[in-house]
DNA sequence: CTTTACGTGAGGTACGCACCTCATCTAGGC
DNA sequence: GCCTAGATGAGGTGCGTACCTCACGTAAAG
């Protein structure tokens, strides 16, 4: 005999299928003394729901939407190619994602794209980009009107997202600081710290991190200012060249944040003293590359393909009113070095 | 309008739902021109089939046996734990795993346990076992009975096994081999290597990396001769106790196997000389807490949540006749710190 | 010309569940 | 004891697919 179905379970409680269906679907108009019969029943028999036949059934469809920045950045761009493979594999599952690229840096621009969503063809948003009191207006309208709101990559903690589907910058900052500071290895000197901006969450709780490790553990490593690079890759030539000039003892150098092309670019044309120690964030064609060429010594990471999974069935759990298995949830933070590139 | 069905594709190709039935699973009784008409209607209405329908329709039960070595291990049990975890959440996709345990050093108990495997009632077996000429039969006349194989964490390259779930031993050794180097620094100095037993392939392999690297790239080390535990705790104190008594320049020393407890007290006893660099493989309970303490300084971990998922993705794409993704099932070899311990 | 094999159509059933309607039963308030 | 609301039963339909049977062609082989 197989598994047992709601008729079994009808049996066993003693009750009609149409009761059965009420408790299992928590329909009113069932007494509780009755509940509780037909839920034993479901204890007894071991029943699990057949996730196909409900499905099936429900006719259900599950449309999400991603709002992505826009804008050059590989990390994005393999997280979009990543995002579009998942859900080309899971048409099957009655699953769609559209992808809505727009301008992060512009919470304007982006408010206008949340409030202009669909919300009617909407089952839930993920959504990546800086926190501004004007997308946590946007988020609450979103989630007050039912939808599930997802922060993705960056969190949006003061918002009424969901949930969060990330790693802990600060302890990737860390991460970052422990194998700079061993890589390192004796002797001390200055450690140079590049980002694209301080503005964002990210990159000041990555630093956060990367400070705290280093002053706990490596005392005789001093960590410069933050320089930002703002996009500019010319900016980010002149400020590393500085960086050189001013003195020999340069030891490292934390990328906290995007524009690894231009920080390669500058420490190929500033001439790179040998033993310097690269340490950077997320795997990129770039990255990678660098990797391969020793170019860079380490990089964190936060797999794309869990991103988009986890987001995906935490998504669709939030719809479902489903349970979130935290653990299987939790995006683990990377470390990638030449030897184990995936 | 939704998404196509068979209706649809039936009267865009012009033919019957017995027709586009008979083209879709690929039974007989079809003439190739019809065929065609069909196919063509499928990629015009972007036609993808409903699992959740077909699944239903079909019937389908996936029972699946895992062959894991009994005895005290660590790594095997958070395996034997994710497994059970992942197939409970899975009754509801159709699917069970039943555990055979089996004491995995002995090829005869191996191939009794695979040959008394109830063929007519499984639909795959994944095994982890040490390779046997006695075990390759055993997977050869599995696989001859129509079963898909499996290989768990460690490979049968020379058997019938349809797939291998786990990752390269080499480059894990690779990559123990260059923390190891990065992380004990200049001074060089001797490393020692500790193993349960040089018989197992993924050992050799380990060693074989790992001696790579450090000849590479970090001359001033010198290895030592892998020493063998053999499951036995004292054999272990005492080997340990003889290394540092030979000399006091051992700098580091690299776990390739099980037996972690036994060599941590081996190395408290012995007293542990400050900056000795540890490396380990598999992150158990004994691993984290010893990441913790800072008495182990890197963890080389396969994730077991990744294989399981991994295994009976396989086992089920196998059982479909589908296609595998490579990428997605290709197991990291992950790099675990104190500072990003999951 | 007949036989045979094969291609195809028509139609049905089953899968396990969600969701709906309508009838019936029960207890409690008046 | 009657009325009403709420609890429950009986039964049906549909979801999209798999798989089965039977009948009816048509064309090639004999």
């Amino acid at each position: 005999m197989g598994r047992p179905t709601v008729h079994d379970i009808a049996r066993e409680a003693g009750v009609s299928l149409a009761t059965v269906d009420r408790v299992l679907n928590a329909r009113p108009g069932v007494r509780e003394q009755t509940v509780t019969r037909v839920r034993e029943a479901v204890e007894r028999l071991g029943y699990v729901r057949d996730t196909y036949a409900a499905n099936l059934a429900r006719q259900k469809q599950y449309n999400f939407a991603f709002v992505l920045p826009e804008g050059p950045n590989q990390f994005v761009d393999t997280f979009r190619i990543a995002l579009r493979e998942a859900t080309e594999a899971q048409v099957a599952d009655r699953l769609t994602a559209r992808i809505v690229a727009v301008p992060a840096h512009d919470p304007h621009a982006v408010v206008r794209t949340l409030d202009g969503l669909p919300l009617s063809r909407l089952d839930g948003v993920a959504i990546m980009a800086p926190e501004t009191p004007q997308v946590r207006d946007a988020v609450a309208r979103l989630s007050a009107a039912g939808i599930p709101v997802l922060a993705l990559v960056s969190d949006l903690p003061n918002s009424a997202r969901d949930h969060f589907v990330g790693i802990n910058s600060f302890h990737a900052g860390r991460t970052a600081g422990v194998l700079m500071g061993r890589f390192v290895g004796r002797g001390g000197g200055r450690i140079l710290v590049v980002t694209n901006s301080m503005q964002a969450r990210d990159s000041i709780e990555r630093r956060l991190g990367f400070d705290t490790v280093l002053a706990e553990e490596f005392p005789d490593l001093a960590v410069l200012p933050s320089i930002e690079s703002h996009d500019d890759p010319e900016r980010m030539a002149r400020i590393v060249a500085e960086a050189f000039r001013s003195g020999p003892d340069i030891a490292g150098v934390y990328s906290m944040g995007p524009g690894n092309v231009a920080l390669l670019e500058a420490l190929r044309a500033a001439g790179r003293p040998p033993g310097l120690v690269v340490v950077a964030h997320e795997l990129t064609p770039t990255t990678r590359q660098a990797l391969l060429d020793r170019e860079i010594d380490a990089v964190i990471n936060q797999n794309v393909g869990h991103l988009v999974r986890s987001a995906l069935r935490v998504l669709r759990a939030k719809c479902d009113g489903a349970e979130i298995f935290e653990a299987q949830e939790r995006i683990r933070i990377d470390i990638v070095l030449r030897e184990n590139l995936p």
